[in-house]
Parts: structure tokens; sequence; C-alpha cells
DNA sequence: ACAATGACATAAG
DNA sequence: GCTTATGCCATTG
């Protein structure tokens, strides 16, 4: 597993209230740019409790250009309204399709240390 | 081991 | 700008 997915909840879990990013940024801090849909399988894994508090799961969104990220989950019990709902609640606005503008809400993703703290912490866990 | 699938991403038509 | 096709990583049958 190149791409632990203890990383993909410890990274999102510092992703500020009111900002999102999306999968395949994500998946670029854990130096694996092509494991986007990795970083989804593994918020897809995350435990209702997790989710409920500790996780923002909801932070995590798709692209949809150069510019905007849309809400792409098809899951079922964390549905596209639940996640439009949180993050509303938090000041994130969507335009008239359902889309997010990046340049306003998206984050530019945490320090260096921070990443390396992540990969040191999950590597000692293990 | 092979094929299919999925909360993605990017290039091409 | 939207639809299709291809590539990717990891999981599952």
């Amino acid at each position: 597993m190149a791409l632990v997915f203890e990383r993909v909840v410890a990274l999102v879990c510092l992703i500020p209230p009111g900002r999102v990013v999306t999968y395949g940024q994500v998946a670029t801090w854990l130096g694996e740019p092509r494991a986007a849909r990795t970083v989804g399988w593994a918020l897809h894994g995350i435990s209702p409790e997790e989710a409920a508090g500790i996780v923002p799961w909801h932070r995590v969104i798709g692209r949809a250009g150069p510019d905007h990220g849309w809400v792409s989950t098809s899951c079922l019990t964390h549905t596209a309204a639940m996640q439009r709902a949180l993050l509303e609640d938090e000041g994130v606005e969507f335009d008239t399709r359902e889309r997010v503008d990046l340049r306003r809400f998206g984050w530019a993703g945490p320090a260096w240390s921070d990443v390396e703290k992540i990969i040191e912490e999950t590597e000692n866990h293990r």
C-alpha cells in the first residue's frame, strides 16, 4: 500500500473549516499524484463515528476544471446533498451549477513539515 | 493471476 | 463547455 489510508485521513483532518481540497491534491501531498481514486476509496472507508465530527470528509471534493471543484460522491451513507449542506454551513458557496470556486475556497495545503510529521507518525504507529 | 469496479484526473473529440 | 476515452491506484470477486 503505497498510499496509507491513515495518512489520507490525517491530512483531511488538517483542512481548515470553510476550505476545500481535491482528491488529486491529497494524493499529491502524499507523493502519489495519480492516486486520486485511491484517496476517494480511503475516505469511503471512514467509519460513521469518524465522519461525524472528527474527520471533515466533506471538505474533499472532485475537480471540475482548473479553478473549480464539485461534489462527486455517490456514496449512499455520505450523500452529495449532505456534503453540500455541511460545506455551506461552513461558509463555502456553491454556484448555480453546484460547483465551488477553488480560488476562493480552495486550500493551498499543509506545510511540508506537517506532512512529514504525519508520515512519521503513521510510520511509527504502524 | 486476471478482470472488473470505484467519493478521480486529464486529454481528446 | 460538455461528452468520451484512457490512465491510475488499491480493492474485490
